[in-house]
DNA sequence: CGCGACGTTGATTTGCCTCAACGATTGTGG
DNA sequence: CCACAATCGTTGAGGCAAATCAACGTCGCG
């Protein structure tokens, strides 16, 4: 059940078994039905999870109320808002499960207590936060270089299994297109 | 000469002045003159930078050629492509002086090597990348959500300085809006 | 079954871009 | 030191990509 997560980390450094158990025992496994909100904006987020089953989006509401979402995490892929996280200040995001999904979770405590006992995990997680980082890059890049098409290619090239789970006017919000835009631009009416 | 990225770096963590002195003495000072070409595209990106004094923009070019500014940097900020010094993959970026630049450089091997010297530091360093990513997470939400009108003015209550020292059209491309429209914004002609 | 969530389509509007021309300023080589 | 070329910002005209508004069909679910 574990055995992504440690998959994970264990690109980056190598471990033996007995490390491999001390991570696993610092990590809260639980399952959450669809539709749940995780993390509201105002609260602290306390926790930093990795997702082994479902699919779940990150998002701000604009002046008007209306979503705008700024990432989906599913399997093996880490959500949190790490900001808010280790530095413990309110967030401004909220997270919401798309589908039922099952999570491993660690509280910043545990996280600190981890680290001093696996020190050589601090370079998994900084790789971990740079690729959260390079993926930020790339996509402040396309929203401002590229056409909303442009931006669709490249999305389902990307992650090609999203659309087959995802409700097709989230993946607008989350390219910065209105849900009849990205509609036309599937139909190939653009 | 070095108290800044001293200051920035024990915001976190409390140093020795030994300790002071040997993160000191991993990093190389060197001064650049105006409108050099610190990293080109297609390279391994062999530095990570403080800036002591001046500024520097990084950024991308599109199909069409031209550039598309992803950040400006300038005193006691960070400069480097953080995902090609770590991963020694080339970059896809460029880095330009802007101003004559005086910069605290590192390489990948003397950073690891202070790392492995001072662990302390890499919680330091930790949260210096969340600090960018937190820019990136934001401005990629106003890139979405927000209007050319209102992303300028955020963008000036955030960086009230850059105008002063920042060509115009490269706030535009900054922001993602043409040098035509900038000027008519802030002409209030919209 | 009926309601709400979702996607599509058409008509219209609009924010911003592109193209073009033109001053002002800066920088540079003869 | 001046003349000329870049660089930079501004302004106007016209066009287009994408938003908005509105209506409607479909599906899944309580």
């Amino acid at each position: 059940m574990h055995t992504e997560i440690i998959k994970a980390l264990t690109s980056y450094v190598s471990l033996t078994q007995e490390e491999v158990e001390t991570i696993i025992s610092f990590y809260t496994y639980k399952k959450y039905p669809k539709k749940t909100i995780i993390l509201h904006a105002g609260e602290v987020c306390k926790f930093e999870a990795f997702v082994i089953k479902g699919c779940l989006k990150t998002y701000f509401l604009d002046e008007t109320g209306s979503e705008v979402v700024l990432t989906f995490a599913s399997e093996n892929w880490w959500v949190s808002d790490i900001s808010s996280f280790y530095e413990g200040k309110p967030s401004k995001m909220y997270i919401d499960t798309l589908e039922a999904c099952e999570l491993l979770l660690i509280t910043l405590e545990d996280k600190e207590a981890l680290l001093r006992q696996l020190p050589q995990l601090e370079r998994a997680f900084r790789i971990m936060i740079q690729r959260h980082l390079s993926v930020y890059q790339e996509r402040l890049f396309a929203s401002i270089a590229l056409s909303a098409k442009e931006r669709y290619a490249i999305f389902l090239e990307k992650y090609p299994s999203i659309p087959q789970r995802v409700p097709q006017h989230l993946i607008a919000s989350y390219l910065g297109i209105s849900p009849e835009s990205l509609s036309r631009i599937r139909r190939g009416r653009v």
